[in-house]
DNA sequence: TCTTGTTCCGTAAACGATTTAGAAATGGAT
DNA sequence: ATCCATTTCTAAATCGTTTACGGAACAAGA
C-alpha cells in the first residue's frame, strides 16, 4: 500500500493525503481525519527509502567504532552508550547506523557515509589526543558530537565529556586524605584522551600536596581488562616499596586487582585501597544495595542520551556554535577503600 | 557531483554511466575505463538513497535488541556478536542497523522496519522459549536469522546456534567424574531458550548417572552479573549439604562465584570447582596464556559472522529452505575445577 | 542488395514520496 | 455582478538512481 493507491482509495490527490499525514495547515480538517482513519485502516506506513530520496535527508546517524586491529577488542562501555543515544534516535525517527571498522579505516569510512548521503550525523567515539577525525569532519562538512575530547584540537566541535581530570583528582585527594602516598594508577591506553586526563587529576592532586608521581606505579595498559588489572596490581604490591593505593580507570581493572590482593590474603580495603572509574555499566553494576568499590560514578548510558540529544540539534541547525556539555562524576564511597595501614 | 552531472561531463547518457561503473557487459570497454576514470577523478560516490529507492532494496540489515524494561539490561554479549556481524555486513556494502526497544514493543518495531522498508532482513537476538516473534515475522515475509533456537517453535526457519544443551552436558559429566554430586547451576532467566537448554545438559548429565537434581541448588536470575552469581554462591555454599561445585552460565557469574569462595576462604580449584560458559568475550577474557576458568568455550563472535552471512544468504534467495548451523563449544581445561574433597 | 545479428548507446519510464506552482471552489465585501 | 482573499485541492516537477525498450551503426550471410 503506498500513497498514490491511498489518494486513489480515497479519491484524493497523493499530495492532498501526504499533507494530511504530515499536518500541513492546507487541508480541511474533515478530510484530514478521514485519511488519518483510512491511513489507518489500510495499514499504510510511507515508504521510508522515498521520504530519503524526496526529503534529502538519511534520517540516519552514523556511530563508527573504532576497533582496534590487533586485540580485536571492542570498548565494553559501547553498549551502554548506545542505549543511551538508541531511545533518543528512535523517539525522533531517526536510525542508528553502526559501522565497526578498523581503526585505520576509520576516516574512510566517514567519509564514505557523506559522500553516500547514508547518514546526517556521526557521533565520534574514543577520541585519541590530537585525533585527526575532528578536522576530516569538519572539512568534510559532516554534523558530528564526539563522546570525549581531544587535546590539541585547535578548533571548536561538539562534545559530551566526563570531567575526567577532576574526577581522578577528587579521587587521589581521597586517598591522600587518607594517608596514602605510593598511589598507583592502573590507566587505560594513554593514546586515548581520557587516559591523559585522568592521569593529570593524579598529578595535580599530587602537586598541590608537593608530591610526585612516582612512575614505577603508573600502569597504562592498552586494554582495560580484569586480566590487566591483575598484572598492575601483581606488579605493584611486588615492588620493594609496594603500593598502598590503586586508582583505577575502569571497574574491569578494579576487579582483577581486588583479585591480585586477595590472592595475597590480604583485604581490599583494609590492607590495600582502590577506587575505580565506574561507568555504571548496566551489567557490571558496583553493588546493589552497598558499593563494593569506592567509585567516581558517571553514567555512560547517560552521556549516549545527551551526545544523541546534541546531535540531532546539531543536525537540525548546522549554524548553532559548538555545542559542550561537561559531566561531573560523583565520588562514591564504598567499602574498597580504608586509611593507609601503619 | 551526481550521475546526471558527470554524464554531462563525459559527453554520455546517465544510463551509460551507470551501466560502465556497475559493471554491465553492453558498453564498451574503453568507454568504460573512460567513466571509471572521471568517476574517480571527480571523486563520485553514487547516492545511496536514490539507489535504494530505484532498486526497492534497503541495503541494509536491522539487528533489534530487545531491553528489559525494568533492568534496564543489554546483554554484553551483544557488543561481540554485532562486531562478528559488521564486517560481514561491511564487505557486502550493506549498512547494520540498531534498535534498542523495549522488549514489549519488540514485534511492532519489526513491523515498522518490514513496512516503511527500512531493511531486507533483521537478527533476532535472545530468543525465549516459544518465542512469538518468529511466527510474526514468518507471516510478514521479513527474512530472518535467529541468533539460538526457540524451543516450542512449530515451524521451521533460519538460526545459528551453539549446542548449550551438548555443552552444559559436558561440562557436568567432566564434574560427575571428579566425583562432584552436588553440582550448582547458576544459569540465566530461563525465560530464555539457551537457559532451558543448559539446565537440561546438566540434567541429562545426572540422569545418566542415575541422579536427579536437587532444586535448591538451581540458581536462575534474570541478569548473568557478577553480583547475582556471588549472591548464588553465597547461598549454594551456606546449604547443610553445601554445593561442591558451581556450573555458570556467563564469565561474570563465575567471577561472582569466585569471589564468594575466596571471600570464605576456600581456593577455588580445591575446595569448589566451577566451570563456566565461555562466550569468548574481547573484554572478558578467560585468562591469556592459561585459562583462569575451565569452560565450555563458544565465541560469540564467530556466532555473529555466521549468522551475518547466513542472513546475506537468504535475503538473496528466500526462496532456500531453512538454514541451521550448530556450533560446538570446547570443553576447556582451566585452573577453577579438580576433584570434590573428601 | 536485402536481411539478420551484434555491439553500443540513448530515451524515457519507473521507484514513492515531497513540494512548488497554480487552479477551482467558496464566501464576503463592495 | 465583480473582485479579492481564503480555503482546499490538483498537476507536475523533483530527488538520483536503475532498467525496459528502442535505435543507429556496422558487419556478415544469403
Amino acid at each position: 500500500m503506498n500513497l498514490k493507491e491511498l489518494a486513489a482509495k480515497l479519491g484524493l490527490s497523493p499530495t492532498t493525503v501526504s499533507r494530511a499525514l504530515n499536518g500541513y495547515p492546507e487541508v480541511n480538517e474533515t478530510t484530514r481525519e478521514r485519511v488519518i482513519a483510512a491511513a489507518r485502516r489500510h495499514n499504510y506506513r510511507p515508504n521510508a527509502r522515498a521520504i530519503r530520496l524526496a526529503t534529502g535527508r538519511a534520517l540516519a546517524v552514523g556511530h563508527v567504532i573504532p576497533l582496534n586491529h590487533r586485540s580485536e577488542m571492542m570498548n565494553p562501555i559501547f553498549a551502554d552508550f548506545i542505549t543511551g543515544s538508541g531511545e533518543t534516535y528512535m523517539r525522533n525517527g531517526y536510525d542508528m547506523i553502526l559501522s565497526i571498522v578498523p581503526d585505520e579505516a576509520e576516516e574512510q569510512t566517514y567519509r564514505d557515509l557523506m559522500s553516500r548521503g547514508s547518514v546526517d550525523g556521526v557521533i565520534v567515539h574514543a577520541p585519541k589526543v590530537n585525533d585527526p577525525r575532528i578536522r576530516a569532519l569538519r572539512e568534510m562538512g559532516m554534523p558530528f558530537v564526539v563522546h570525549g575530547r581531544s587535546t590539541g584540537a585547535e578548533l571548536d566541535y561538539n562534545w559530551v565529556d566526563v570531567n575526567n581530570r577532576r574526577a581522578f583528582q577528587r579521587a587521589a585527594e581521597f586517598l591522600l586524605d587518607l594517608g596514602h602516598r605510593r598511589i598507583a594508577l592502573v590507566n587505560g591506553n594513554e593514546t586515548m584522551d581520557f587516559a591523559v586526563r585522568r592521569r593529570a587529576g593524579l598529578t595535580d592532586a599530587m602537586a598541590a600536596r608537593g608530591l610526585t608521581l612516582d612512575h614505577g606505579l603508573i600502569f597504562a595498559s592498552a586494554e582495560m581488562t580484569e586480566t590487566h588489572g591483575h598484572r598492575a596490581a601483581e606488579a605493584g604490591l611486588s615492588l620493594p616499596e609496594p603500593a598502598t593505593a590503586f586508582l583505577c580507570a575502569s571497574m574491569l581493572q578494579g576487579m582483577g586487582v581486588r583479585r591480585a590482593i586477595e590472592g595475597r590474603g590480604l583485604k581490599m580495603g583494609r590492607d590495600v585501597s582502590v577506587i575505580i572509574f565506574d561507568d555504571d555499566l548496566s551489567y557490571l553494576r558496583n553493588g546493589e544495595d552497598v558499593p563494593i568499590f569506592t567509585a567516581t560514578r558517571s553514567s555512560v548510558k547517560e552521556a549516549g542520551r545527551l551526545a544523541a540529544e546534541m546531535l540531532l540539534q546539531v543536525i537540525g541547525q548546522p549554524e548553532l556554535p559548538a555545542q559542550h556539555r561537561m559531566l561531573e562524576a560523583e565520588l562514591i564511597l564504598g567499602q574498597s577503600t580504608g586509611p593507609v595501614p601503619v
